[in-house]
DNA sequence: TTGTTTACATACATTCTTGTTTGTATATAA
DNA sequence: TTATATACAAACAAGAATGTATGTAAACAA
């Protein structure tokens, strides 16, 4: 039996970016075969190659599947200008937000581990860094935005500017993000990743 | 002409080394072959498996050459106790030292762009993880040590505890790194790296 | 009802890569 | 001076992985 409906072909097309998942994140991308994928999806390689030109596009398809919308979730809190809650909760709560979906989304977690620490920025993959420097460039200036409105309203410590202020807290969170994927375990840095975005920001308030 | 003298061999095996690192950084470390590295170092197969078991052996020596040195010499500065510098400046003179460091040091800095984002963290190579882990606690200690020292010298704004201010400096520091590498024209970190980590200390200072 | 396209499975050819084995000239120790 | 170990080079064998080509049964359109 071969020939499936549409919506078959692409309940597969899903299951081979699931299987790309779990075999990236163990064996990591190059390591990674288009016969495991093809094996951990329950298909052949002929499945694969049908619905993907390479391991390239899977990685991609992967890639846009989640690691994107969390960016786009990120900025959108971000950019929400509710006068009810003060500016450097906001950050505060976007950052926890952020944490907070990794925790409870497997699929989110799972490839931000793999984008981190179980790929190569070579080739085909470098142009993947271009973006991370550009989605970073776009957050800052988010953040810096919230920073502006609490000066302000008079909420910040004088001693740093909105754009210094929006830089570290940038670099903070990027930090935390990859320590929160390298400590596998949790007991360095995830079970107190929200204490520790909360003194971030109190740091900052008057 | 075969059979070198020992210093020839050693020599042999360094510039296999440098080979590897060369060949590592524009291909990363799965792509690059053994008949890459050999070819780099203009010698063939057989002298790479003379001096190392196999790819693995070379990415560990790399990694031993420069890595660890660098974390050291952190680590040593920041436990320096001079009594005619505040501890605050200690904390920012080790941070800039290290960026300058690699900033002048070619092969430190392509060491380090390969093990951040031109490797994969998994089978052999996922124990150095928990290396990094660990190397990151023994440095946040160590800043810690600093500012319990600052707060003694009541240089500190109180809102936070040496320990709060010590994880979050090591996690800005951290972000700090991987942008650092990632922003290979310099364009956004590189060049304003210092300052970075100038208003990042300002910031806790009373 | 039949022809065509879809959604795969299977088979094949080729290239890469690895590890090992064998060969060899020469430094070095005895 | 000679034997042996060293520091490689060269050749070999085997397995993996990739991309492509071909086969095929069922869905769907006409």
């Amino acid at each position: 039996m071969v020939r499936k409906t549409k919506e078959d072909a692409e309940l597969t097309r899903q299951r081979i970016i699931d299987a790309a998942r779990t075999v990236f994140l163990t064996r990591g991308v190059s390591r990674s075969t288009l016969e495991h994928i093809a094996t951990e999806a329950e298909v052949t390689r002929g499945a694969v190659y049908w619905h993907f030109k390479n391991k390239t596009e899977i990685f991609y398809a992967l890639r846009d599947r989640a690691f994107l919308p969390l960016i786009d979730r990120m900025y959108d809190t971000l950019a929400i200008q509710t006068d009810d809650i003060d500016p450097l909760t906001q950050i505060e709560n976007s950052l926890s937000d952020t944490i907070n979906e990794l925790n409870e989304n497997i699929e989110m977690r799972q490839i931000y581990e793999i984008m981190m620490i179980k790929c190569e920025y070579v080739d085909e993959f470098a142009t993947v860094l271009q973006q991370i420097l550009n989605n970073c460039s776009d957050i800052t200036e988010k953040i810096q935005l919230a920073y502006e409105r609490a000066q302000a309203q008079n909420l910040l410590t004088t001693i740093l500017t909105p754009h210094a202020l929006a830089l570290d807290t940038h670099l903070f969170f990027s930090g935390l993000l990859h320590m929160w994927v390298k400590d596998a375990d949790g007991s360095r840095f995830r079970h107190q990743a929200k204490q520790l975005i909360q003194s971030h920001i109190n740091l900052r308030r008057k």
